[in-house]
DNA sequence: CCAATATTCACCCATAAGGTTGAATATTGG
DNA sequence: CCAATATTCAACCTTATGGGTGAATATTGG
């Protein structure tokens, strides 16, 4: 339960292979192997994708034995939703004044007609 | 109004001084020296990150004379906020399951002991 | 026309990403 | 113990980031 900041959280996610691998984990825990089946390319390059990841903490590893079994940590997305959110209720509420203001144009194009 | 993959704008906001600039563009529009001021960092470098933002199709440009002016077009943080909706709410509709089946554990416990 | 202003372009540099292959390590099954 | 399995480590390559500098370009104000 450590900080990962908002900077390892959206470089982890700017990859489509590693969204790809989080999408995968919605299916459970997953081994290294396991996650790398489906991509045309080595596993050693999933094992960095995995790495990259776990930085960003939004991956966890548990080991057994020989085997290590990934699962996601949704929680540093809570952050990163946050920053996204607050930016797009920002520009929703100023489109929603811009708009605001030309109905009151529009109010006062009709008054002056009439 | 373009495309801009989604590994664009994680990708750009995957950086601190990205996130600062869009900061500084909801004050409303600004030229590159604007944007640069604040930072301890060449204009040309800020220039750059500039592009990268324009690449995501985060930051569109008009041109009046020499001066640039940015502004920030907010569009593509929906698909991101999308994605990562998708990812938050099945996380917590499992994590609401899991809770469901300890109370019902819990429950049944209860009439156990009964 | 000419100097100042606003930006980009063209390089240069260091580091990181994303991929490869081959060897090292750890653990299991027989 | 030994072979197979699961992963990582260590190099290496290419390309992209993130930063810098100096020159080129475009436009403006006198």
């Amino acid at each position: 339960m450590q900080a990962a900041r908002l900077d390892d959280t959206m470089l982890a996610l700017a990859d489509p292979t590693r969204r790809a691998i989080i999408a995968r984990l919605e299916a459970g825990e997953a081994r290294v192997t396991d996650l790398a089946a489906p991509f045309a390319m080595s596993l050693n390059s999933v094992s960095k994708h995995i790495k990259l990841l776990e930085r960003a903490d939004l991956v966890r590893r548990r080991k057994v034995g020989r085997e290590h079994f990934l699962s996601f940590n949704p929680a540093p997305l809570d952050a990163a939703a946050r920053w996204i959110e607050e930016k797009r209720a920002f520009w929703s509420s100023r489109l929603d004044a811009l708009e605001q203001a030309l109905l009151e144009d529009d109010a006062k194009q009709k008054r002056k007609r009439k």
